[in-house]
DNA sequence: TATTAATTAGACAAAAAAATCTGATTTAAA
DNA sequence: TTTAAATCAGATTTTTTTGTCTAATTAATA
């Protein structure tokens, strides 16, 4: 059981931190990020390409080519990233699943979810140039 | 992708919260549950197997036997049934999933992360009663 | 221009989670 | 005592998620 995103998203997430404390337009490919994150580098790879085709990431293709941010780091979202490999669903929908849950038709954690889905997409709007604040430094000890 | 716990944990709290809706001790057979919660019958047959296995229902096994709560529902908190069949770790754990992450290294949003895992720790403090009280004539239109 | 090293797309494989099936046992009631 | 209807345990299947492979394309550089 993943917490609240996916293996994918979570090495999503890590990848574009390591990209953010690169220099803006360096090009890292994949076997070098896959390194850096240790997981496999087709893994990788095929993550990396989903970010480049929503727009987070671009790429070089050929030799010496690779991966960098898309855009400015500090117009990038957590949430964007998350909404690209998993979707936002998880952060607007009933906890429980309930499709008709909403302010009328209360199920019986409406209010206490809705608070923390507020919270949650609060945490989420943290974007990739504060979090690289948060963590220069830090991302090898972690 | 699935919220905060799995579908067989959302299912069990629902047939939880439909027998602590009847006469405690009365017994509702896997048949009759999984009509009212619209799933199939042996998933939710399953699923009711590991919640008595937990101690959280009892079941009456033979021609008109069936599954009720296995203790007064005040005393059975949502985090319990979650327990049973997901576990905590979600709400114990790093959401990035850095083993290392602590108070003394924190990763980029475990302080964000720290408040909103307390609180939905609160939110499964509720009994299967409290919610009862909230539900009562709501679980058809839910 | 040939070679090498990279992305890309899409098919493929493996693992995990969700869902189903089967056969054994239990028990109420005909 | 027989039958019908239920739980139970464990194996099996299906679906989803995770991870891998291969062939095509691109581009730097020798």
């Amino acid at each position: 059981m993943t917490v609240i995103f996916s293996k994918k998203a979570e090495i999503a997430i890590k990848a574009m931190l390591f990209l953010a404390t690169k220099e803006p337009e360096a090009c890292y490919d994949a076997g070098t990020i896959s390194k850096e994150l240790q997981i496999p580098k087709m893994f990788a790879a095929k993550i990396m390409q989903e970010l480049v085709y929503s727009g987070l990431l671009n790429s070089k293709k050929g030799k010496s080519g690779g991966f960098f941010l898309g855009k400015n780091g500090h117009d990038i979202k957590l949430e964007e990233i998350v909404k690209a490999i998993d979707g936002l669903d998880a952060f607007t929908s009933c906890v429980f699943g309930f499709p008709q849950c909403s302010d009328e038709h209360p199920c019986p954690v409406h209010d206490k979810w809705s608070v923390i889905k507020g919270d949650l997409l609060n945490m989420l709007s943290m974007t990739i140039s504060e979090m690289k604040e948060k963590t220069i430094d830090k991302i090898d000890s972690l």
